[in-house]
DNA sequence: CTAATTGTAATTATACTAGTTACAAATATT
DNA sequence: AATATTTGTAACTAGTATAATTACAATTAG
């Protein structure tokens, strides 16, 4: 259980809100189409809300709704709401500054990973959260 | 200590293979530079030689070498056969499968991170280790 | 007032990682 | 042939991130 997955429950959640805009979803009941606990699914909602993707109301007759039309708002929306920097580690221990390699690596890797990460980011960048919500609808009609 | 730094350690062996193309260089000596320790260094390279990228030798004059020219390793080989699959995670539990976004989110999954990890991996098909390092080299100079 | 819901802290089990020790196998040098 | 050095791996350890879970205060509709 190492293995970060907070993205793909962020797009399932978004694409859950994205098909019932007009009623708030509970955190149990999105929790049920997701397969997990509703305390991850509120972690998730919560790190949503604060980047502004999406709104919670406590009580009764609370739940969530996306904040925006789901067409406004990208997967990299969510990737960066959700998993604050998935940068490709660098170094554990800083490499010898003695070695002429060592010395210079890691800028030269920074800008390595950084070309890697814009233009994985560039990709989700163009996919909103209707895309995928019509990606499922037309997957559940065929 | 949970995140991965093998890509970043392979680039930096490789980078220390491509400038000492003469000698072999020992694991002892590339931990050295890497600041870690041998076993660890040797890992990878076991990795890299699956991959047809490097060449080791035993005995008292063993050592390592780049099996292709430096311009020939493209960071994409060393990504491969380091990481294995560093694609983003799906679900840890498989979503439930009555609810109609469940049962077809995860196929909408797969298509939105194979894009993604492909542009990210064209990037890294790009830049060869002789890209590596010439600009290790460059720095150093500077 | 009551019931339902969010928000969040605390705890736990699991898994992955790098580091380390240990040692057999291989090989150049003498 | 003997020796010293190096690779290749297995085994183990400590550290850390993750999702799941429990618990409970804060909020809110009816």
């Amino acid at each position: 259980m190492a293995r970060n997955c907070r993205f793909a429950v962020a797009v399932h959640i978004t694409a859950v809100l994205a098909l019932h805009r007009d009623t708030p979803a509970t955190s149990d009941w999105i929790a049920g189409s997701v397969n997990t606990n509703p305390v991850v699914v509120r972690r998730i909602l919560s790190a949503l809300a604060k980047a502004g993707l999406v709104t919670s109301q406590r009580g009764i007759a609370g739940g969530s709704f996306l904040a925006r039309d789901p067409e406004d708002i990208s997967l990299l929306d969510l990737y960066r709401a959700v998993d604050e920097q998935e940068a490709q580690a660098l170094h554990h221990q800083p490499p010898n500054p003695k070695c002429p390699v060592g010395a210079h690596i890691v800028p030269v890797l920074v800008d390595i990973l950084t070309k890697a990460e814009t233009a994985k980011e560039k990709e989700l960048g163009r996919i909103s959260i209707g895309d995928v919500a019509a990606a499922v609808k037309a997957r559940a009609a065929a």
